[in-house]
DNA sequence: TGCCAGGCCCTCTTTAGGGCCTT
């Protein structure tokens, strides 16, 4: 990704692990990301329609009666819709968001445009030696400053662009690769770990 | 504090199994 790229970074909160098994999203979070910055920030909390259970209310610290008096997901994702654009996209542990994105834009007759990245994929590669690469370890390993607000969407978006942005300056200080295209970061989450050096270094 | 699913990735592998990640 260059830094000239415009990227959204998004992540959501949801009932379970699986669209495809009926649970649904109940808050997203996003940064849209230009030249390196955060130029823009998306957060919402939505009503899924029935209640969540009590180890998703635990594990989010999103409740109930929050969601109570928040819009309908298909109400909330007409304006992420509109936020998110054709812009290319990053989330950790992309799959599981991807599943997401595209299920809740599939129930308001909508598809995006942009591409997804995978910043797990990516930290597996250039943090090799990170004791694991669960986002809060990262943020840990990378000493980003953190109030350890985890799991709810805007904070763990936030998490998720200074990891992306700290694995670009981690590229460009060993490799010299100072404009890293989208599409190298890319063919860079399919390239095997052993062979990530040598790949960096037949780009230049 | 966990289960569900699904893709990645390693290995005691490839005619497979299990851990890692996400909520």
């Amino acid at each position: 990704m260059s830094r000239a790229d415009t990227v959204v970074v998004l992540d959501f909160e949801t009932t379970g692990l699986s669209p495809g098994m009926g649970d649904r999203a109940i808050e997203i979070g996003a940064v849209r990301i230009e030249n390196g910055e955060v130029t823009g920030r998306f957060q919402e909390l939505m009503n899924p329609g029935r209640r969540i259970d009590p180890f998703i209310e635990g594990y989010t610290g999103i409740t109930n009666e929050m969601l109570v008096t928040a819009d309908p997901c298909e109400v909330v994702m007409e304006r992420f819709f509109d936020f998110m654009g054709s812009s290319n996209l990053v989330a950790h542990n992309a799959s599981f968001d991807q599943r997401f994105l595209d299920a809740e834009l599939a129930r308001i007759s909508q598809r995006r445009s942009g591409d997804f990245t995978c910043s797990m994929l990516l930290a597996r590669r250039i943090f090799q030696d990170a004791p694991n690469h669960r986002l809060s370890c990262l943020v840990d390993y990378a000493g980003i400053p953190t109030d350890g607000t985890f799991h709810r969407a805007l904070y763990d978006s936030e998490m998720t662009a200074k990891i992306w942005l700290r694995m670009l300056d981690t590229i460009g200080d060993r490799h010299g690769i100072f404009d890293a295209p989208f599409a190298l970061m890319q063919k860079l989450c399919k390239t095997p770990k052993k062979s990530v050096h040598t790949f960096l270094a037949a780009y230049l």
